[in-house]
DNA sequence: GCCAACGTTGGC
DNA sequence: GCCAACGTTGGC
């Protein structure tokens, strides 16, 4: 079974057809440890919601695949990164990414505002005020609702 | 662009 | 170990 988690992108940097286009494409980047224990947590073939931030509207906007499990950020020992961080060497690294495989982009996002005005997801870590995180687990069955229930919706 | 709600850093 | 200052995220 897999687990399912919901990764936040600004479109801007990197979109879910950015994501399309490749196929396939390291997680570079994050710096916040809730975040990369989230992703140490990540196995194989887990589910990902691709989520748009920063953006009008935001939400989620398709889904993909974890291809490959955590190995370390090498981007976090670039000196000519933008996400170089010193203390974070070959020898002891600090951060870590996985891979994701495209899998769909959907016709329409299922919108922030969307989902949290749906009493179904009132207890989803997404919907609840004052939450930054930019990796976090979804239950299996906020999985299930939002990818069938919703998105037969706005079809 | 603003700013609330975080997380991190570093002095003590 | 506390906490003030600072930096960042991300919705609006």
């Amino acid at each position: 079974m897999p687990n399912y988690w919901l990764m936040k992108s600004e479109p801007d940097a990197f979109s879910i057809d950015d994501l399309e286009q490749l196929q396939h494409s390291p997680w570079d980047g994050v710096r916040n440890y809730q975040a990369r224990n989230f992703m140490q947590a990540m196995n194989e073939g887990d589910l990902v919601f691709f989520y748009h931030s920063s953006c009008v509207p935001t939400g989620i906007t398709g889904v993909a695949k974890v291809s490959k499990k955590a190995y370390p950020d090498y981007t976090s020992w670039d000196k000519s990164s933008r996400y170089f961080d010193p203390k974070s060497t070959p020898e002891s690294p600090r951060w870590y990414m996985v891979d994701i495989e495209f899998i769909e982009k959907w016709s329409s996002i299922i919108t922030l505002s969307e989902l949290k005005n749906d009493p179904e997801l009132a207890t989803m870590l997404l919907t609840k005020k004052g939450n930054r995180l930019s990796i976090m687990p979804v239950t299996e069955s906020e999985w299930t609702y939002i990818s069938t229930t919703l998105r037969g919706k706005t079809k």
